[in-house]
DNA sequence: TTATATAATGCAAATAAGTGCACCATGGGT
DNA sequence: ACCCATGGTGCACTTATTTGCATTATATAA
């Protein structure tokens, strides 16, 4: 289903390093279309479909983690501390949460449920306190 | 970005009752595909879209629950009750996790974040337990 | 510096999922 | 039973993402 990290040699590239970079610089959760749309002007015939692997190997080495916001489009960042994430349902916007809430959570499912947990994913869904206000005082 | 379920009137489909009916029979929490090529002999023209129609419709009455399964496909399933996913990166099973950890949480966060929770999904990446077995006893 | 192996890229094609539109079907009124 | 408004469906097209392949670029050794 998904490779064990075989360290495959990477090389060098200028794509993915600036890509990686772009990423680090933002808080937004950008899509891989507004990555593209930002580095193109810097790479005037970089493709969509170099983005996408370069999104997958830095995944894979752990420097970016991509996000199922729910909508049409994934979405990316490059914070690799544990956190998560409070998705609005209403504006799209994804906001970290960086309190850690359980750290002994991965062992503890792990024992009850005989699986081998590595990694876990929380996200919130809801409305953002812009779109609240923005919508009156409804929720 | 994504509508508040206003009540709009639905009629009664053969197709979504039987796409709901088959989805509340398994636990294995199916692809699109599958699900299409089920209901397929039944319906013979059925269409894809309609599958992804209908479920669509039955996300927004509360009915499936949408997986993002971490690989190409997403995967959807009927049940209702709030649990958690075990999600194998090896073979791409998805196993229930029942118990319900922390029912305080979307209060906690709603008040720690400003951010109006709705609910939450709590998904765990690793190794399912027939995995481990294949591979000898690694990991 | 040159040669060699192979990773990275651009392009186009393939997939998975979502959508517009013309037509069919359900359900309430007559 | 018939009419009509509008929801549901099939089909084809679009969008978001992934992948195959020929070409280009990086890195290492000769
Ligand atoms: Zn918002
Ligand atoms: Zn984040
Ligand atoms: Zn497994
Ligand atoms: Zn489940």
């Amino acid at each position: 289903m998904q490779q064990q990290s075989r360290a495959k040699p990477l090389r060098y590239s200028r794509q993915r390093e600036r890509l990686l970079y772009l990423l680090q610089s933002t808080d937004t959760h950008p899509t891989a279309g507004w990555l593209y749309d930002m580095l193109k002007p810097e790479f005037p015939n970089l493709s969509l479909g170099t983005v996408y692997r370069n999104l997958s190997v830095l995944i894979e080495q752990g420097l970016v983690k991509k996000i199922d916001s729910g909508s049409t489009f994934d979405r990316y960042e490059a914070k690799t501390t544990p956190h998560y994430h409070l998705i609005c349902h209403e504006c799209g916007t994804i906001i970290d949460f960086e309190e850690q809430l359980f750290p002994e959570i991965d062992a503890l499912v792990s024992k009850a449920a005989d699986f081998a947990v590595e990694g876990h994913r929380i996200d919130f869904f809801g409305t953002c306190s812009a779109c609240r206000t923005r919508n009156g005082k409804n929720s």
